[in-house]
DNA sequence: TGCTTAGCTTACGTTTGCGTCAACGTCCAG
DNA sequence: CTGGACGTTGACGCAAACGTAAGCTAAGCA
């Protein structure tokens, strides 16, 4: 079964923000490492590393290392939040390239809002078929529990 | 996300009678063949052939042909309802083995209520989480939905 | 100089539940 | 004799998301 362990660590929500044409970049801490990242979102190196392997974000570099300007780590924030509703990797890649294309703006939205109202749709399902499988155990713990019953009596 | 697809086919509800000691098998048809079970509860032959692999369900054979006794046909049925209740096939083969311990039948039952609650509080947070994904997704698609409409109104 | 911290790459391992060939054997109807 | 139907045993493939070494580098500091 999925939604696993772990749903605990950020829940940063996502804000209208996240979704602009392109983050101000001209804060100042702009650059992070990878630890920095990792510590603050709850993940590994080896996931961000994963991650870039996937093309989910592209670090720049210093030398070896990683550098993370703020895009990358809007980007992770998306990756995030995308697992957290159940997108798989894939998914979220496809949809954050979409979003590079940036043809207009308006398109990606339009498509994005459709993914995310499939994804809905998808979790409703899931939401339901939980419950099938909590009525069918619940069911069968009252059968299995009634049984108990006599044979402890029968013994007793 | 688990839970896929295909939750539709044979959804034969457990009886007390299929966690009764052991099946009456003085019955007439009390012989199947692979394809027989296949078809009677929507499995492919792969599957019950990786069943008997897992040791779950071990035929016995005319040849090298596999025949099921009624009491295959019943661990079958256990083990079909088990994963429609989200446990894994390794958990299904434990609380079978457990099952044939036969102990004293009480213990048995008793380590399988266990489990059976355990699942349900699973399914429960399981539950949860994707009615969290629900309000997470359902805000984002009203967040983006208004980015679009202002967008739509600016490029008119 | 030696330790610690932080980072790097490469690459195999894990888990779950079968799907999908490949290459044959067997038996029955036509 | 031939073509299906039904069955058999391998055995590789896959998807998802990293975990987990193994082995190396470079900087900082005591």
């Amino acid at each position: 079964m999925a939604q696993d362990k772990q749903s605990i660590a950020q829940a940063s929500a996502i804000a209208a923000d996240d979704f602009a044409p392109d983050g101000d970049d001209t804060g100042r801490s702009n650059l992070f490492t990878i630890g920095d990242l990792a510590r603050e979102f709850g993940v590994t190196l080896r996931t961000l590393r994963f991650y870039e392997d996937k093309d989910l974000i592209t670090p720049q570099r210093d030398g070896l290392n990683r550098l993370y300007t703020r895009r990358d780590r809007a980007r992770l924030k998306l990756v995030l939040m995308g697992k957290r509703v159940g997108f798989s990797l894939n998914e979220i890649k496809d949809m954050l390239d979409l979003y590079d294309l940036r043809d207009g703006q308006v398109m990606q939205l339009k498509v994005a809002l459709g993914k995310f109202n499939e994804q809905i749709a998808l979790l409703e399902r899931q939401k339901k078929d939980i419950e099938q499988a909590l009525t069918e155990l619940r069911r069968t713990v009252s059968v299995v529990g009634g049984l108990l019953k006599e044979k402890e009596q029968a013994a007793g």
